[in-house]
Parts: C-alpha cells; structure tokens; sequence
DNA sequence: AGACATTCATAATGGCTCCTTATGAATACC
DNA sequence: GGTATTCATAAGGAGCCATTATGAATGTCT
C-alpha cells in the first residue's frame, strides 16, 4: 500500500516556482533546493492530484490546462497562508488583537476615555472593549473568570492569580452641593463635615471606597448621621447636586463637571490608590500593550 | 542555527481537528496519529507562529485568542485546498475543463449542434469552444500549433501527430435551384448535371471536397464548364439557390434548408468520409470526454 | 550531418522530520 | 489522600525529502 500523503503547502510553493519560471533549474535555484527535489515533489503533487501539470521536454517546460487551473488556487492558498502568519505574528507582539477592559465608577471620566484615544492612535489594530462604572468585586471576578482582560480599580482588594500594578495616588476631595456654606471654604477639614448627611457608594464587598471614607470620618472623629448608598459615581454627584448630602470622591472625579456641586479640597491628605489589575497567568500580548498604554495615561 | 520550516498543511490540519475536539487524545485519535505526534506537531506550529494557539493543563484544552482567530484561516485554507483537489480530478478525469472544437463548414450545420447540445446536458462542467465552417488546412494546423483540442474534417489529409477516427461515411448529393429541370428526377445521374456550371469549394490545398468533385465528375464522363469557387458552404448553398449553379454537397447539409433550393440524391454511389481529429500526444482527458460524445452523436 | 550544450528524469544515498512506544508530571475526582 | 486521566517529554525507528551522480532527449552551432 503506496502511502497516500496529502497536498503540502511545500509543493503548492515549488509548484508556483515553476509555474513562473517554466524552468524547472531556474525554480529549483529561486526556491533554494537542487533540480530533482523540484522535479520529484512535482511528480509527487502530480501524482497525487491525478493529472499533469507541466508538459515538459528537456528543452520546454510549460504549464497544462489543469496547471493553468492550480495556479489560482496556488496563489489563493499561499496568499492566505501568509494573511494568517502575519496576523499571528500581530497578536504575538500585541499589535492586535480583542482586549476588554473593566473601569471603576470614580476612574470611568477620567482614564477610560483617554485609554480609548491613546489604544486608537498608537495601536489602532487593537479592538478594544471598554466597561465603566463597575464595583470592585464584579471586576475582580470579571478578571479572573476571563470576562476581563485589564481592569482599573481601588487597591485594598487583593486577589489570587491577579497582578497588581499601582497606577496613582489620588487626594479624596468633599463635594458640595454649590449653595452650601462651605463649599467657598477651601482647604476644607474633614471635621467640617460632621453631621451632614452622607451620600456614599454601597457597603460591604461591593465597593473599596465606603469602609474607606467611613475610616476617613472617623479619624477625623466624626460619624455621618445618614447615609445614601448609591452605586454609580455619576448618581453620586447628581444626589449632592440635589441636596442630599455631601460625599468624599477622589480628585479624578472633578472632571465630571455639573451644575449645582462644588469640589472642595480636603485640609487632611487623605487618599486612596488606583490600581491596574491583569490576570496573572495567561495574559495576552495585546493586553500587555494596552497595560501599558494605562499605566501610561495615568502617569501624565 | 534552527531550521526555520514554514507552515505545512498537515499542521494546519492537526489544529483544526485540535481545535474542534479540545483534547488531545480524541483529535489524535480523529487523525490516526499517536497523541504524542500531535503535541508536537501543534508545538512546533505554535513556534512557528510565534504564539500559543491553546492553554493547556493536563485536565483542560482551550484556545488561546490567537488560536480562535487562526480557526478562519485554517478552515479557509482547507477548504481551498479541497476544492483545488476537486478540481484537478474533475479536470483528470475529463468531467470538466475547456475544450475547443474546430468544424468543417459541411459539418457546422448538422454535427455541430448537436454536440453542442449533448455536451452540454451529458458534460456541464465542461467549456466549449466551438468553431464552424472552417476548412481543412486551418484544422490540421490548429490541432497541431494547439488552437483546437478536436476537430471534425474529410478525411485525405493525413498528418503526422494527429489521431484520426472516421465519423461516418456520407453520400454526395445533388444541389440544384428549385426551378431546374432536374430538381424532380431522383436519382439523378451525375451525368445529367454535365455542361452545368458547378459551385464548388476552393481549389488546392484549402479543402477537400473540391478534387472529390472534380474526380467524381471525370468519372461521370464530363468536366464542368465552369466553376464559382466559394469558401463557406452556406454561401455555397446560397448561390445554387440564387441561380450560379449546380452543386455536389454531403447529404448532411440538407439540414441547412433554404428557399430556392432542392437536394437531389445521386444515381451513384459518390461518398465522402468525415473523421474525428485529435493531437496525438497530449490529448487531455476532457478532450476524450467530448471526442466521444461527438462520435456519439454522429452514429445515431 | 554530426558534435555539443542544455535541460529534465532517474538512481542511489544520507540527513532530517515525523511518528511511535515508553515514561513522567500535573490535575480532577473519589 | 489515593487514583485515574491527560498532556509533555524522551528515545528510537521509519519514511520522506534532500543531495550528488548520471543518463537520455532535444535544440543549436559549425
């Protein structure tokens, strides 16, 4: 039993040789192999697709009709051949590729759309996917079931199998609603603020910033009377708007710019840490890039 | 230095059946190869590519970002391949592919048609060049410098290279204006026509059927007083109707019916014979498909 | 016409690739 | 924690593909 091998890409590419060359000395130099190995993997190819391909002579080698028929689908299957080895070699080195990315609420106005810009500049084979206003847990979560493949979020929550890397140190600062008697008074101390009612992102697992500004409080010895969970950053600003209470952001969150808040610097520096979270085992070319590009927009 | 081998179908192969099983030893199984064959066959083609193509545990496969993108290049290129392996055995085996057949002018109007139409409904893959009232020595040189695969011409010029298969063996008949005296006497004694001027085809070695004539005339005991020499054998039909003349033609091109004539059949026995043309050396196989379907078609 | 040069096919051999069996390490499951 | 499954690695053998050497055919030049 003669054992039946199948077409190879090898003979397609010796194939084509000759065909442009219609000299098999002249295709067997260009494809930098000696004349019998073409001359046998043609015979081979031609053998095993059932037909000639070459009429040849010792002094003419030409193609037949069903040579003339294989170059098509000769240059069709080395063409493609070659789209998916340069595709391949895009995602090897990060230059394209599909990567998500979760934000936190407080990071949503501030880095993401400057992440979006820089990834579409500078790598605009990149397709990214971007979430904002997500809670901690769920972008913890989102990273390691795979949901995600970069998040931005508070530092505090360490997880397994995550790679942190700190991005920026941000100043908490108070939000007023604007007709408030201090909301003139800047640098503002935090004990100022004793009695007012809180407006504040949930508690328990769901958020990094509550306990944060609950222990904010308190060592400024002081405890909210009330508190307003609410699970947006955005909502957040619009309740103080409203009247509803005051809040403590960090300064990122000053770029939400709205009528009827005012953002007051805060006498005491107190502070909270943006983190870049990336999955630590199998993180993708393409993500690592786009890390970069984070940890670059944040830095300016 | 380590031999940089490009990427080779069989690896192609092995990662789709990869890909679609997600397991090593069912896929290996799917392409009787041993596992161990195939984990390095896909390593090899990860190095290749310069990335992963799977996560791999010894408890879980899956594909990496880059291995669901090669799924569409790999598919693409399989399929391509197929369908060039299909094509080259369609044009192996004669069921298509682009044949062309030259016509002598008094076989364009009765064999023509009818291969055109069996062809056709029996050969659909296959592409036809027909070619009609053509002489003689424009056949031989066609078939001979290539410009027709086959051709249908009177048999007498033999030549080197060329295959000859008789067709079928035609009796002469009479074409005489409907007026003519003669046109009501059948059979006609070829030696009533003498002192007639004949229409004829042209002389030499342009086409056969002009010494038939003249040799059947000498041996009816007369020589025409005058000759019309016309190439096409319709315009030859048409001059007879239009009153130049009497001519001797193949009964086949009774097909070709027209005002102002009619076809007497002779007294005697004057034949022609038609025969099949094909290049001796390479004939391709679709060639042979419609070489006999032309004969086919002639026999009924 | 004959000698020559060119070119493709074939033969024989060697190295490399690929496949095989055997074994080890890791992970999920009982 | 033991066990079974599964993937990776190692080592060896078979086969493919390459090489060099040689022969046959054809076109060309004298």
């Amino acid at each position: 039993m003669s054992r039946m091998g199948s077409m190879e890409l090898r003979q397609v590419r010796y194939f084509l040789a000759l065909a442009e060359e219609c000299h098999f000395g002249r295709a067997a130099a260009r494809l930098h192999v000696a004349q019998p190995a073409l001359s046998q993997q043609i015979k081979q190819l031609e053998r095993e697709l059932g037909t000639p391909l070459f009429h040849r002579s010792t002094r003419h080698v030409e193609l037949t009709e069903a040579g003339r028929e294989l170059t098509g689908y000769a240059r069709t299957l080395l063409a493609e051949a070659e789209r998916a080895r340069v595709h391949m070699q895009e995602l090897a080195t990060g230059r394209a590729g599909r990567v998500s990315v979760g934000f936190i609420g407080t990071a949503t106005y501030d880095v993401l759309p400057r992440v979006a810009r820089t990834v579409r500049a500078q790598l605009p084979d990149i397709t990214l996917e971007l979430h904002g206003e997500l809670l901690t847990p769920q972008l913890v979560d989102g990273l390691l079931s795979g949901g995600y493949d970069l998040a931005v979020f508070r530092s505090g929550t360490a997880a397994e199998g995550i790679d942190l890397t700190p991005l920026r140190t941000e100043k908490l600062v108070a939000v007023l609603p604007s007709h408030h008697p201090l909301a003139a008074s800047a640098p503002l101390p935090l004990g100022a603020l004793a009695g007012e009612p809180f407006v504040i992102h949930p508690a328990g697992p769901r958020s990094a910033m509550h306990d944060r500004i609950l222990t904010a409080c308190r060592e400024a010895g002081f405890q909210p009377p009330s508190l307003v969970e609410v699970g947006e950053t955005a909502t957040l600003v619009v309740l103080v708007a409203a009247g509803h209470g005051v809040a403590l952001v960090p300064e990122s969150v000053q770029s939400l710019r709205l009528d009827g808040v005012t953002y007051v610097p805060l006498a005491e520096q107190e502070t909270v840490d943006l983190v870049l979270g990336r999955r630590a085992p199998h993180s993708t070319a393409a993500a690592q890039q786009v890390a970069a590009v984070v940890e670059e927009c944040v830095r300016e």
